[in-house]
DNA sequence: ATCGCCTCCTGCGCGC
DNA sequence: TGCGCGCAGGAGGCGA
């Protein structure tokens, strides 16, 4: 479910009924995740307020007096702010019980996501400190892609979709964002022109705002941190639409796989 | 250093 | 209707 702008739907729908609340306590019902939840994070996190609450790449920090935890979603993840007493659905794991009445529920079907407590110095911890730059910031253009991209021979898309390039494109966004550029996903990224990078980041910037002003709706089932669902799917162009009309030049849409992911391009659009 | 592959896990849709 | 298979929006980590 979560691409980049799911994660920040879900930071901007959950963020008013925390910041400033008091965390009562948490309670785990499962601790196994991508990395186990540890022992002490419950103790950390219990009886303290919620002092803000941001987001980096698709981590979403939460900052208390004594230090940050931070969540991921992973592939199925999805948080919600919940009446306390709502009842416990399947794949309801953790819960951050607050001092309103309300509660924020993590559930994640498949577990890739993860809780992690983080210390004072957040962005110190090795998930965080390697990561490029996100993609609405000054320091993500043209210039810098393409100098990053000198001499790799990895597809253009797993390039974009490395977090240690740029943060937030991922196999649905990266797909777009190349079909829009002009740009074959297969090509090697030491190959793309300094134009074409241009393109490239203008048109990640582009597919990822879009999306987020539409409520974060990349398929089917999202739902934000209200618990209301994006307004509606975004029109994709070409993921998912294998052997469909290319929506510029009416060419059959192809379907590859590039690193074990799906990946879909126009042949004729994309060089 | 770089790159491609594997893995964690559940659910769903498809073909037989 | 049921079963088995393959695939799914992430991404760290490992071995070549």
């Amino acid at each position: 479910m979560p691409e980049l702008p799911e994660v920040e739907t879900t930071k901007r729908g959950i963020k008013n009924h925390l910041v400033g609340k008091k965390i009562n306590r948490v309670v785990i019902r499962e601790s196994r995740f991508r990395w186990p939840i540890s022992r002490g994070f419950r103790q950390k996190v219990d009886g303290h307020t919620v002092r803000a609450i941001s987001r980096r790449a698709k981590y979403i920090l939460f900052q208390l007096d004594h230090g940050y935890f931070m969540i991921h979603l992973g592939m199925s993840g999805n948080l919600r702010i919940v009446d306390a007493s709502t009842a416990i659905k399947k794949h309801d794991h953790v819960d951050f019980q607050l001092a309103t009445g309300k509660c924020l529920r993590f559930n994640d079907p498949r577990r890739f996501g993860s809780v992690l407590w983080l210390g004072s110095s957040p962005f110190e911890h090795s998930l965080l400190s390697k990561l490029g730059p996100e993609p609405f910031d000054q320091s993500f253009n043209g210039e810098y892609l393409f100098q990053r991209a000198r001499k790799k021979k990895i597809a253009v898309k797993n390039f974009i979709m490395d977090n240690h390039i740029v943060v937030g494109a991922g196999n649905i966004y990266a797909n777009e964002a190349l079909f829009i550029s002009g740009i074959r996903p297969t090509r090697p990224a030491g190959k793309v022109t300094k134009a074409e990078c241009q393109a490239l980041v203008e048109a990640i910037i582009m597919v990822l705002k879009a999306s987020i002003e539409m409520g974060g709706t990349t398929l089917k089932d999202f739902v934000g941190g209200d618990g209301k669902p994006g307004y509606f799917q975004q029109t994709l162009r070409v993921y998912d639409r294998e052997q469909q009309p290319c929506r510029k030049c009416s060419s059959p849409i192809k379907a590859l796989r590039i690193g074990q992911r799906s990946s879909y391009y126009c042949p004729r659009c994309q060089k």
